[in-house]
DNA sequence: TTTTAATTAATAGTATTACTATCATAAATA
DNA sequence: TATTTATGATAGTAATACTATTAATTAAAA
C-alpha cells in the first residue's frame, strides 16, 4: 500500500486547484525550482510558462498572481511540516525529547520526501528560508490574514506551543516561542549561508551548531520558568 | 551647542550623497514616509518624484534603484541604533542592566529624535520592522555583503555580542544571539500588530510583554550557560 | 567679463512586468 | 452526439524600472 500525502490548501489562494491536473502539478514543481533558482523578485509567470512549454495565460488560470503562489507554497510547506512533526513525535512520551525532535527537524536541512512526486521538499525548504517572510511582509497582510491564508503557520505554532506547554504548563509565551523557533531556524540558516558574520557558526558542523544554539535558547527559557513556577 | 548626529554610509549605496543637498534630504525624508505608507512593493521612484515635485530621473541621480535605497535606509537605521545604544549604555557598569536597556530599546517603539530633522526615526522603525528583511533576502545578498553593504548590521551585532560576552564570557553564540534579539524584536512586533495569533501578546501592554518575552529568552539562556560554565 | 565646462532639470523613449481578453481546438463527459 | 472543460495561441494595456537626449542653469577658467 502506498501512502499518499495530500495537503488541504485554502481555496482563496488559487483559481483552479493545481494538484488536480498535470499542468497544475507542473506549475508547482517548476515554480519551486525557478523561485529557488532566480529568487522571487526575478521569477515571472512568463518565464515559468516558457519553462513548462505552456503560456502565461495558462499559468494565470491557476494563480491570480505570483504573491498568491508564494503564499500557496508557504502554506504547503507548513502543512507538510505539521504532518511530519506529528509523524516523528508520534509515540514519544517524553516532553523534552519531543521538543528536541521538533527543533532538530526545523534547524536541519530537509530531505526530499518520495511521497510527493511533484514537490521537492529539499528545494522548497531552501526557498522558504529565503522567501517565506515575503508572503506576510506586505501591506495586504491583515486582509490576507482575515482570509485565513496563514492558517497553516498558525496551526504549526499551536502544535509546537502545545508541546511547550506540555513540558512546562506555566510558560507564558508558548505561541511566541513557537513562531520564534521557526523564524530563528530560518534566518539563522540564511545568515550562516549568506552573511556568516551575523552568526557564530563555523563552516563545518553548521547545522549541528544551529540545533545546539536553538535548543539551548528554547530549553533554558522553558526550564527556567518551570523552576520559578 | 547643538549636537548633530551624522551617519557614515557605504558609498556604494548611492550615486550622489543624499545628505549633501536639499533634494537628497527630501528624497530621504519622503521615501521613509512613502515606503511606510505604501509598502516597499508599491513604492516607486516616480511616485516619490511627484511627491517632492522633482522628476524620476532626478531621483535616479541619487540612487541607482529602490533596492539600494532600502539598504541605505536600513544602514542608516542600524548606524543610528548603534549610536543610541552606546549613548544609553554609557556609564552603566552592571552587565545585566546594560543588556536589559538594549533589549528594551529594541523591543519598544522608537520616538522621533529631534537631532535629525529630515528622518523621522519613529516612522523609520515601523518601516524597518516590515521591510528590512527584504534588503538581504535577495539573490544578490552574497555580492552585496562583499561590498560591505550590511556592515552596520554586523557592527550592532558585534556590539551587542560584546555585551553578552561581558555578562558571560563562556557563552558560545554571542553574535547569533545578538542577531536573534534584533530579528525577534522585529518580527514579533510585526506579528503582534498584524497576525496576532502567532504571538501571546494581548492588545494591551503589548510592548512590555514583548520586552519580557525577549528578556526572559536572552537572560535564561546566558545565565544557564554561566552556571554550567 | 566672457567663454567654456560641468551640473542639474525636463522630456521622451524602451524593454519588461503583470496582467486581461478573445478565440480556437482538443479531450473528456453526459 | 452535444457539450462542458482544459489548454493553446495571440493580442493588447497600464505600469514599472530604467536610459538617453536635449535644454537650462551654475560655476570655473581664460
Amino acid at each position: 500500500m502506498v501512502f499518499q500525502f495530500k495537503v488541504q490548501i485554502n481555496e482563496g489562494l488559487f483559481i483552479r486547484n493545481p494538484e488536480d491536473t498535470e499542468l497544475g502539478r507542473k506549475i508547482l514543481k517548476h515554480s519551486v525550482q525557478m523561485i529557488h533558482q532566480l529568487g522571487f523578485e526575478d521569477f515571472t509567470f512568463k518565464k515559468l510558462a516558457e519553462e513548462i512549454h505552456s503560456t502565461e495565460a495558462g499559468v494565470y488560470r491557476y494563480f491570480e498572481n505570483k504573491h498568491k503562489l508564494l503564499i500557496y507554497l508557504t502554506s504547503w510547506y507548513f502543512s507538510w511540516l505539521t504532518f511530519h512533526i506529528k509523524f516523528i513525535t508520534n509515540n514519544i512520551e517524553n516532553n523534552k525529547d519531543r521538543l528536541s525532535k521538533v527543533i532538530s527537524l526545523l534547524a536541519k536541512p530537509i530531505e526530499d520526501d518520495e511521497q510527493t512526486s511533484y514537490i521537492d521538499e529539499s528545494l522548497l525548504h531552501s526557498l522558504i528560508v529565503a522567501e517565506a517572510s515575503k508572503s506576510y511582509l506586505t501591506k495586504q497582510v491583515v486582509e490576507n490574514n482575515k482570509q485565513h491564508f496563514f492558517k497553516p503557520y498558525q496551526d504549526i505554532c499551536n502544535l509546537i506551543g502545545d508541546f511547550i506547554l506540555a513540558y512546562n504548563p506555566t510558560y507564558k509565551y508558548p505561541k511566541s516561542l513557537a513562531s520564534t523557533i521557526i523564524e530563528v531556524a530560518h534566518f539563522q540558516n540564511f545568515f550562516m549561508h549568506n552573511i556568516s558574520s551575523l552568526t557564530d557558526f563555523s563552516k563545518k558542523k553548521q547545522e549541528s551548531q544551529l540545533v545546539e544554539f536553538l535548543s539551548d535558547l528554547v530549553f533554558s527559557s522553558i526550564e527556567q520558568r518551570r523552576d520559578k513556577g
